[in-house]
DNA sequence: TAATAGAAAATTTTT
DNA sequence: TTTTCTATTA
């Protein structure tokens, strides 16, 4: 897709500070700076850096594309790129724009950047999410996108219920046209920055008998009156922003020095254009990405983003980052070998240099069904816990969230602690919306979607009628509706039990909002939530939710003590869905594979590697070959989380949504290299093919383990005996079990001490380090002779033969 | 208006 | 299986 040329050359010179805050820095590249930097005693905190990542941090004019694998020290290029900077006087702090996608990254480059400099720097004002950029940035010329700059940012849930009315304003039926997928539609419309009337004809004729344009613009329109923003606007508004007014966006050129992007694999199409007009001032633009973990297509992220950098930004610099520190050789063998079946890459190879004679192989494991399968994992983790690992270096990586509740009541009854990373957020959880809603409309009279949140919660009598009589009102007169429902209080049309109710919650409204200054913000929160009678719902009801609600709104007026006033709360939770949570004790951590991209641990446990499950069939069904590569690459981020073991599970039967179903392995695992991976029976019952031959519904587990010996009857298990009698002369402790076959397939077969590759003295060609000649074979593990590298250790699956 | 019973639908989710 | 929404009824 070629929506876009090239970047237009500008000459870096053209930066000439105008304000205070742009006080100069000294001239990139001047004399002055290089001079500077070469009287300087080599920094600190250059030390201990591979040649690529001193390579990535010391080029800092012009693009820069550093294509960083998993586990290769990604952000510590990132953070010391910046101290780079700073240290050597090219920019102060506020001349550069630093953007992550997740407040956590931003968090955690800030912390880093403060330890690298000392922590002279007081902040780094532009860096952050796109979106909280974002949000600075239209709040300081918010009338030039036809905002105030009080505006509100409403959330899924805001948007969703907006839709809704807007879905039946068209009189259309809410049944047949979901606003949940309006939602999904139009949120992909703003990831690749079209307005209502750039969408494409067939996406508008798609929705809602073809009026999906009408109710986008409609949508658009509704957002403008309510004075709201969506997640989607606060990137395209900005992009408008600078598209329309060339003078700011000028200003900001010559503001950022210095822009730097993480994750750029997960850019969609504005936060791309966003940037490249940024970057046309300075054009020192530095994106640190991973094609290869590039997991959020679904959502609009552009891989091609990434695999087109050099040509959007001519005479771009690339450097790789393939040396691993995090994991085993058998890991990243598995990893590469795996990522290694997809086409759409700009392709890395990965490599580490230890060398670990103990490292053990990837674990390929079957189970009858997903219940013996999180009993089987449940066991695995207590034999590492007998053995000293900690927990907390121990994590499930699922592909759905659904498969997560197995492993919680198993671990409920072995009593092992987890805990479950992701999921609903705290802020999301109904009872805080709830709180929210009241305090956004104390401090915002005209967010009529908090009024409608909350006007009858709790129960006063208000129903729908009431609320719908409000609304028709407000639409005629174009009143807010907490306007609408004061005048309408003046007349008769409301009567009895919604009169009463609405002149309470109104009188309440108008009291709190004259307290605000009286009162802390603290102090104002606890007694909105006790005068309208909301704390008190929860404690009548005796459900068994109500204490923990009660609990989350506590610890809701907890974290606003980190605030200063009730504006200030607001704003960083519209944000910031997450509460940066306290830790305790040691856990197993469970999570989707989404969740644990960026994090790591030394034993991770992939369950659920199926056939449409993973890959997931509507990944396949939508997105046919893209989907199935992003699956790979799902797969991939998972495997590369592990440090020193990655266990891989599936199982031949789950339930889903109540219903057993049988299904087969994942096509994923007949991807891993033979070599690395060992297909291991965990003991627990039975082999998978004798399974299904013998069909055994209804049997007990005691049963299974009685058919144990004929179950092993199996070509699968000639085979094992083979492998084992192989291997049994060559000092390597024999295996436990023999390679399983699956549906009389074998997918993996373990290797022990079998057949080496190479010979030694054979010619092989490495990605690397090219041609050379094997001096010793150990294992998988070669010596080889490069006729240029020189001698390295290497992994055999790495070499081809010459 | 509120409570309740029954039907339909249930990937991934940084902001 | 479980949750969430809708239609029905008091």
């Amino acid at each position: 897709m070629h929506y876009l040329g090239p970047m237009q050359n500008q000459p870096t010179s053209a930066a000439a500070p105008r304000s205070e805050s742009e006080a100069p820095a000294p001239r990139t590249g001047s004399i002055a700076a290089r001079a500077m930097a070469a009287a300087r005693p080599a920094a600190a905190y250059l030390d201990n850096l591979n040649p690529e990542q001193r390579d990535a941090i010391l080029t800092i004019e012009g693009p820069l594309l550093v294509l960083a694998g998993a586990g290769t020290g990604k952000t510590r290029v990132l953070t010391t790129r910046i101290a780079h900077i700073l240290a050597t006087g090219q920019a102060f702090p506020s001349q550069i724009l630093a953007v992550t996608f997740t407040n956590k990254a931003a968090r955690e480059m800030k912390e880093r950047i403060g330890h690298l400099v000392g922590g002279a720097v007081e902040g780094m004002p532009w860096l952050g999410t796109f979106h909280s950029i974002g949000v600075k940035l239209l709040r300081r010329h918010a009338e030039l996108v036809g905002l105030r700059s009080d505006f509100t940012i409403l959330d899924t849930d805001d948007q969703i219920r907006l839709l809704k009315q807007q879905i039946q304003a068209e009189g259309l039926d809410e049944k047949r046209w979901p606003a949940r997928q309006l939602a999904g539609l139009i949120d992909g419309w703003k990831n690749k920055g079209l307005a209502p009337k750039d969408i494409p004809e067939g996406d508008a004729r798609f929705f809602g008998n073809g009026r999906g344009r009408e109710l986008y613009a409609g949508y658009q329109d509704r957002l403008k009156v309510l004075n709201a923003v969506d997640f989607g606007d606060l990137l395209t508004e900005t992009l408008r922003l600078f598209r329309e007014n060339p003078d700011v966006l000028a200003d900001y050129q010559r503001r950022f020095r210095f822009i730097l992007v993480d994750e750029y694999q997960d850019t969609n199409v504005v936060q791309y254009l966003w940037l490249r007009l940024l970057a046309q001032g300075s054009r020192n633009i530095c994106c640190v990405g991973d094609d290869d973990q590039s997991i959020y297509g679904w959502r609009g992220a552009e891989v091609d983003n990434i695999l087109r950098f050099e040509k959007d930004f001519p005479g771009a610099k690339v450097v790789r980052l393939e040396r691993n520190y995090r994991s085993t050789a058998h890991i990243l063998a598995s990893a590469s070998h795996l990522i290694a079946h997809n086409e759409a890459r700009l392709g890395k190879t990965l490599f580490t240099e230890s060398d670990d004679p103990d490292a053990e192989k990837v674990r390929v494991a079957a189970a009858w069904d997903s219940e013996e399968e999180a009993r089987s994992i449940g066991d695995a983790i207590e034999r590492l816990q007998r053995r000293g690992a900690s927990l907390d270096e121990v994590a499930i990586l699922v592909r759905a969230s659904f498969q997560m509740r197995e492993f919680e009541d198993r671990f409920v009854t072995l009593g092992v602690p987890y805990r479950v990373v992701g999921g609903p957020r705290f802020y999301e959880r109904l009872e805080i919306r709830d709180a929210i809603a009241y305090f956004r409309l104390v401090s915002q009279p005209a967010d009529d979607l908090a009024f409608e949140r909350i006007v009858n919660t709790p129960r006063r009598g208000i129903g729908d009628a009431t609320v719908q009589m409000l609304h028709a009102y407000a639409r005629a007169n174009r009143v807010p509706l907490t306007e609408a429902a004061a005048n309408m209080l003046e007349t008769e049309e409301i009567k009895g039990k919604a009169r009463s109710g609405l002149r309470e919650v109104m009188a309440s409204l108008g009291r709190w909002r004259g307290q605000i200054d009286a009162l802390s913000h603290i102090e104002l929160a606890e007694l909105i939530l006790d005068e309208s009678g909301y704390t008190a719902m929860w404690q009548n009801d005796r459900s068994a939710e109500a204490p923990g609600r009660l609990e989350n709104l506590k610890e809701l007026i907890r974290s606003m003590q980190d605030f200063e006033s009730l504006a200030g709360f607001l704003e960083h939770i519209s944000l910031v869905m997450d509460r940066d949570g306290a830790d305790g004790a040691e856990a197993v951590s469970i999570m989707t594979l989404h969740s644990a991209k960026g994090l790591e641990f030394d034993d991770v446990f992939l369950p659920g590697w199926e056939e449409g499950l993973f890959p997931h069939q509507r990944a396949l069904d939508e997105s046919g070959r893209a989907g199935l590569e992003e699956e790979r690459r799902l797969a991939y981020v998972g495997l590369t989380r592990a440090r020193k073991r990655a266990y891989v599970w599936f199982a031949s039967n789950r339930r889903i949504h109540g219903s057993w179903q049988s299904s087969i392995p994942s096509r994923f695992l007949d991807e891993l290299p033979a070599a690395h991976v060992e297909v291991v029976d965990q003991g627990s019952s039975y082999g998978g093919y004798a399974r299904s031959t013998y069909g055994a519904y209804g049997e007990s587990r005691f049963d299974r383990a009685q058919s144990f010996s004929s179950s092993y009857d199996t070509p699968g298990w000639q085979r094992a005996k083979a492998a084992r009698a192989a291997g049994a002369g060559t000092g390597v402790p024999p295996v436990r079990t023999g390679p399983k076959v699956i549906e009389g397939e074998l997918i993996a077969r373990s290797v022990v001490g079998g057949e080496a590759r190479f010979a030694v003295g054979a010619r092989v060609f490495h990605q690397k380090f090219g041609y050379g000649a094997v001096f010793s074979v150990d294992g998988n593990k070669l010596t080889v002779d490069f006729d240029k590298a020189g001698r390295k250790k290497v992994v055999d699956s790495f070499v081809d033969e010459a």
